[in-house]
DNA sequence: CATGAGCGC
């Protein structure tokens, strides 16, 4: 299942990230989206569990909480085009 | 170079 994490710091890395959720299960890949142009993140990411049990479970109970210094969305993310 | 809702190349 994949997973839309939004609001993140902007210095959170993608290992931050994993780490974070695969204390709710396995993480098959987290990834923050950077900016092409500057360099910086864009302050949202993706994290894919193979687990939807998990998923739905770190979702609920990450959404809405702090992490690493900002407090965190987390959602199902939206099928890509 | 900078910043704060959103959906990725």
């Amino acid at each position: 299942m994949n997973i839309f994490v939004a609001k993140l710091n902007f210095k959170t890395t993608n290992e931050q990230l994993q780490a974070h959720f695969e204390a709710f299960g396995e993480v098959s890949s987290a990834k923050i989206i950077f900016d092409k142009e500057t360099g910086r993140s864009k302050g949202f990411g993706f994290v894919e569990m193979p687990d939807d049990a998990a998923a739905k479970e770190a979702i609920s109970q990450l959404n809405e909480t702090e992490f690493d210094g900002r407090t965190i969305a987390v959602k199902v993310a939206n099928p890509r085009s």
